[in-house]
RNA sequence: GGGCGGGUAGCUCAGUUGGGAGAGCACCGGCCUUACAAGCCGGGGGUCACAGGUUCAAGCCCUGUUCCGCCUACCA
């Protein structure tokens, strides 16, 4: 392998050779069973028929960062891929294909158009997997699982004949959410409620008998062909005297009775209600109560029905405007006013929803969702954040029966079978040859099953249930789920209730809800200036590594995430930096190939300190992940290998590595350079994993891949990671004094390449000891030609106190002596500020004697460091003003 | 109607038991210092939406107000 490295990072080239690398050395598989800690994820299968958006980039690079962390980690990982066969989505997707070869899936019929789509989802179904390969998705690829697939299809069919022979499951005649373009029931949470300006009709209904009748009210006036009562309430004192019992349906004109049912809202308009059994839920309830009619007027297509009399085979939308016509020349339409209500759409096609009576298949819920609500109650399953279980009780208290047939061709048929003699209904796991009765004139349920259905058994269908299989055995319940809140209920809830009803045991013990990127469908994004940012477009542009590296940045975020390619670009500096610390770091060990070999214990602070921070850093960047702080993780090792490592550590340790200080060891720093780089590559790898592989195969003393190389740990090594407070607080020392001085430079504007001399007054003896220890260091990192230790003033020069030691940069002739009198002003009224503040605090008697010890010994030492500081910038200032006005 | 989240620097946002207000980008000034100009050094900038309250101490806890967003719902 070439070992040179290019002055920039190029991701192109690099991403995708790391990543065949990494799937033909099998480093994405799971073992069936081990003995290490098992750890597994389940990803949110995306739809088959879906592109890679932000919401998947996020949701995958999560995923990701656990998976390589935890086998880093030693466990063994099973992230278990896979797509979702999407019903209404890929129907309609095939549908429109055919549309352009001017054929329909009625002409083609239901085989043949089974067929088609397996057609499709051959060609184009492997699309978004290989964009989340583009991510870097770890995933074990030779475990891939599709909804539709035989093992998977036969859990679903299990799972409908066993919720059927317990009753949980069951057909009945309701009023169900029906798209009529899409030609097929919805379950309630596929219904979007989009707010729409619509109209208030107000209609008089004549009483059968005598003068006068009943004004109701709707915004649907065309189902009142379907009217078969017309309701008040019985407490309705506006009624009470009320003798007329029947009233005359206008335009129909049938008589309908007038019902009394506490459900109608005395409040809303004049308190009569028009009852349609056949579109309206509540009046569907209302017609059960009251033994109604129920007249589906109409049809499955949007249009009337027979039943509509006149207005059969219309539009039901132009039906409406007939209606409203006809009632005005009949003058009984005594209002209309606008009126803003919440109109139900097909959340796949828009259409507006009709409700209307089906004959369709129900889960019962509650039985299910008690148990779901229990184990998270008792924490068996922990939501984090913890605020969305709010919500997902919320759901779960209130949960309705599940529609769960869908009127399309695509997706797992119904197990049901009616004899078409006697009428028996046979749900079962093998297909049925003849009924009970003797015939064989069988004929199968049209229907097939909601999507979500098979999604919900995901977590054990994926792991080969039914079968008791090893898989099962060892990775069932997974560890976590990552996931938006978007489908809180309509996958994580459902999951939950089928894990626990049929596993017995909640598939999974974490459910981390991440914040999300509102797709392409763009419900709001018009609203956020920002563009839809492709994914894509900004692998190609950014590189894979930084996009991640900004994703796991964003997980904290609350709800939206706006993404701005400045961000990323931002990132994409980083994975640059740490190409180039490589680089440089890399430069050296070439110089030096025996370095490792011949270091021994770090005796120079440099080398001491950053081993030490390191170790922080490794255990931050544990405890951060195990608790799902991405954020905070990626933001510790970005400090640590931008601020620490390259801005102190690398220009801290030059003079050694060029041997100009003939005092440390450059085999020891080399070696330690080496070990810092190495580890934080390992700790870099979950998030960026492909720069981390490349420079890690340039790194001597690595083998094969960084995926197996170990979380790094403490050890007993000469160099190892191990806590060193006393380099921590020398090394705070230097740089404190060092950018006080760099301070004076850019305040005086005293150019970077004048070295200027430096006294020191240490405030004790042990300072003095360290800085004269250091004061080659700190030389030359501050760029001075000299410091020397005095406790006189010298004349002429700019000050900072640090530490209580105070720093005199001797610029006699050079110096700006109005400037340096403006500086030490403006440090000396911050510093009064302050400690305005502090004295404050502890004049307040309440404060010495309530506030814990602690905090108050902390708040004194501030306030006589502070004082001290001030004392000797005051001092100081009185100098300079001497001397400017003998000057002046 | 019910529920939830948010309002912190010019912008995008962090801030997990209440105890010195942060990052990135943008901005200003100085630097081609032999890993990196995709860079280095320094700097300015915030009554943490508003009003009360609890507390020795509030961005953080409580109450109210206001603005924005989201989820949910069977008021025709």
């Amino acid at each position: 392998m070439d070992s040179k490295l290019d002055k920039g990072y190029e991701p192109h080239d690099v991403e995708a050779h790391w990543y065949a690398f990494w799937e033909s050395e099998g480093l994405f598989a799971a073992k069936e069973s081990g003995d290490e800690n098992a750890y597994s994820i389940v990803i949110p299968p995306p739809n088959v028929t879906g592109v890679l958006h932000m919401g998947h980039a996020l949701n995958v690079t999560l995923q990701d960062i656990l998976c390589r962390y935890r086998r880093s980690k030693g466990d063994n990982v099973l992230w278990m891929p896979g797509t979702d066969h999407a019903g209404i989505a890929t129907q309609n997707v095939v549908e429109r294909q055919l549309a352009t070869e001017g054929t329909d899936r009625h002409k083609v019929g239901r085989e043949a158009f089974i067929e088609r789509v397996w057609e499709w989802r051959k060609q184009y179904g492997g699309a978004i997997i290989n964009q989340l390969k583009r991510l870097g998705a770890s995933c074990d690829w030779d475990r891939e699982r599709f909804t539709m697939d035989e093992g998977l299809s036969r859990a679903v069919r299990k799972v409908f004949v066993d919720l059927y022979d317990q009753g949980l499951i069951y057909r009945g005649d309701y009023i169900i959410n029906w798209c009529p373009r899409c030609h097929t029931a919805l379950a309630d949470l596929e219904v979007e409620h989009e707010p729409t300006d619509g109209k208030l009709y107000q209609i008089l209904y004549p009483f059968a008998q005598g003068e006068g009748g009943l004004v109701v009210a709707t915004t649907r006036p065309e189902t009142m062909l379907g009217d078969t009562a017309v309701a008040i309430n019985p407490k309705d004192k506006r009624y009470a005297e009320l003798e007329a019992d029947k009233v005359i349906l206008p335009i129909m004109n049938r008589e309908i009775p007038i019902v009394r049912d506490s459900y109608v809202d005395t409040k809303f308009g004049t308190g009569a209600l028009k009852v349609t059994p056949a579109h309206d839920v509540n009046d569907f309830e209302i017609g059960l109560r009251h033994d109604l009619p129920r007249i589906k007027v109409i049809g499955e297509d949007g249009c009337m029905t027979e039943e509509a009399g006149d207005y059969q085979g219309m539009d039901r939308f132009e039906c409406r405007k007939k209606v409203v016509e006809d009632l005005k020349k009949l003058g009984l339409l005594k209002k209309i006013e606008p009126h803003e209500h919440g109109v139900g759409q097909c959340y796949r096609c828009k259409t507006t929803v009709e409700p209307n009576l089906s004959k369709q298949w129900f889960v019962k819920a509650k039985p299910l969702a008690e148990k779901a609500i229990k184990a998270v109650e008792t924490k068996k399953t922990r939501i984090i954040p913890e605020v969305w279980e709010k919500t997902y009780f919320e759901w779960l208290y209130n949960i309705r029966d599940w529609c769960i047939s869908r009127q399309i061709w695509w997706g797992h048929r119904i197990p049901a079978w009616t004899c078409a003699d006697c009428g028996e209904v046979m749900v079962r796991l093998e297909d049925p040859e003849k009924c009970a009765c003797g015939s064989t004139n069988l004929e199968q349920e049209s229907d097939v099953l909601d999507t979500w259905f098979s999604s919900a058994l995901w977590p054990f269908s994926t792991m080969g249930w039914p079968e008791n299989t090893e898989l099962l055995k060892t990775y069932y319940p997974t560890s976590v789920l990552i996931t938006g809140f978007d489908i809180l209920f309509f996958w994580v809830a459902r999951m939950m209730m089928m894990g626990l009803h049929f596993m017995d045991d909640v598939p999974f013990k974490d459910v981390y809800i991440h914040a999300l990127v509102r797709d392409e469908e763009g419900k709001k994004m018009s609203k956020s200036k920002g563009n839809v940012i492709d994914p894509l477009e900004v692998i190609e542009s950014q590189g894979t590594d930084a996009f991640r590296f900004t994703l796991a940045s964003f997980a904290a975020m609350g709800r939206d995430i706006k993404l701005s390619v400045k961000r990323i670009e931002g990132y994409r500096h980083f994975i640059n930096k740490l190409w180039n610390a490589a680089r440089f770091t890399l430069g050296h060990i070439e110089k030096n190939p025996d370095a490792a070999a011949n270091a021994s214990k770090p005796t120079a602070i440099p080398d001491r300190w950053i081993l030490s921070r390191l170790h922080q850093v490794t255990q931050q960047v544990e405890e951060t992940l195990d608790s799902y702080q991405f954020n905070e993780a990626a933001n510790i090792l970005y400090k640590f290998v931008w601020h620490e490592f390259c801005d102190w550590y690398l220009e801290a340790v030059k003079p050694i590595l060029y041997d100009e200080t003939g005092k440390f060891d450059r085999n020891t720093t080399i070696a330690t350079l080496q070990r810092v780089l190495t580890n934080t590559l390992v700790l870099l790898h979950p998030f960026i994993p492909f720069v981390t592989e490349e420079l890690w195969h340039h790194m001597p003393g690595t083998q094969g891949s960084i995926m197996k190389a170990p979380f790094p740990a403490d050890t007993d090594e000469a160099i190892g990671l191990c806590p060193d407070k006393e380099a921590e607080g020398e090394m705070e020392l230097v740089m404190g004094m060092v950018t006080a001085i760099r301070n004076i430079r850019g305040e005086m504007n005293i150019p970077p390449n004048m070295a200027l001399a430096t006294v020191v007054q240490p405030s004790d003896e042990a300072n003095s000891i360290i800085i004269e220890r250091e004061k080659d260091l700190i030389a030359n990192l501050a760029r001075l030609s000299s410091m020397k230790i005095d406790l006189n003033r010298p004349k002429g020069a700019a000050t900072a106190v640090v530490d209580g030691n105070t720093v005199y940069v001797l610029l006699e002739g050079v110096i700006d002596l109005d400037k340096e009198e403006a500086r030490l002003e403006k440090e000396i009224a911050k510093l009064t500020n302050e400690l305005i503040k502090l004295d404050k605090k502890l004049n307040n008697e309440d404060f010495l004697a309530k506030a814990p010890d602690d905090v108050v010994e902390k708040v004194r030492g501030q306030q006589a460091e502070l004082t001290e500081k001030r004392d000797h910038l005051e001092s100081n200032l009185e100098k300079v003003r001497q001397i400017h006005g003998d000057k002046g």
